[in-house]
DNA sequence: ACTATCTATCGTAATATTGCAATGAAATAA
DNA sequence: TTATTTCATTGCAATATTACGATAGATAGT
């Protein structure tokens, strides 16, 4: 027992689970709110810019990266992160979802 | 080491992180889910939706309420849950202005 | 070639999460 | 009072995550 049983949920619900998951973490947020901050979405002084070390950073953009929720370009030395928007819309519906089916049963609730 | 440095990010990074981490499980969300088809807010059932046990259940309905995305109801013997709004406001806010942001500079992107 | 720079990976310690059996606590029903 | 029902808590084992030093790979410049 620890391990997640994930065969016991949808495609679905697991898909949204590894995605929240990715975003689960301080560092991972901020390193989006970084690549959104930057004008052209620029590559690795990521590391200057958050209170980890370098190998800390990598694994978190790791993450980052096989949740979907960004794409790594190699750019000669250095590479070039930006963040997929086509993983970002699945999360955005999942909660304007939720909150028009709130908005439905606003009344009946505690 | 090996706990999460959250003095070092603020307190809105810190926040959503929570928030996300909340959602970062797949039995988390099908409760969520549940707690949506189902018309009214209803009660404590959710054990025999889920293929878990009573005390795993519980476990996550408490990180689900920790983090604010439900809050319950003691109804006599049984326990009302519901989603709380207002926080899932929050995230809907996040992931609409991530969104806005990427439709600025869609072109100077990987 | 050598050196510097940038990033990934390995190995490992500290800590957190997941899951459940057993047990508690609190309200209801008999 | 004595069940019964409903949910929470405790305690523990299995597993996952977080963080970083050390090291390796790959590219650019000299």
């Amino acid at each position: 027992m620890g391990a997640t049983k994930t065969q016991h949920f949808t495609d679905k619900q697991n898909q949204l689970a590894i995605l929240a998951k990715a975003l689960g973490h301080p560092a991972r947020i901020a390193i989006l709110d970084y690549l959104l901050q930057v004008d052209t979405c620029i590559c690795g002084d990521i590391v200057n810019e958050l209170p980890l070390a370098q190998p800390t950073i990598s694994q978190h953009l790791k993450e980052l990266k096989n949740a979907g929720l960004i794409k790594g370009n190699v750019d000669g030395n250095a590479i070039c992160y930006c963040i997929d928007e086509t993983v970002l819309e699945t999360l955005q519906k999942y909660f304007t979802n939720i909150a028009a089916k709130m908005e439905k049963k606003r009344a009946d609730c505690c």
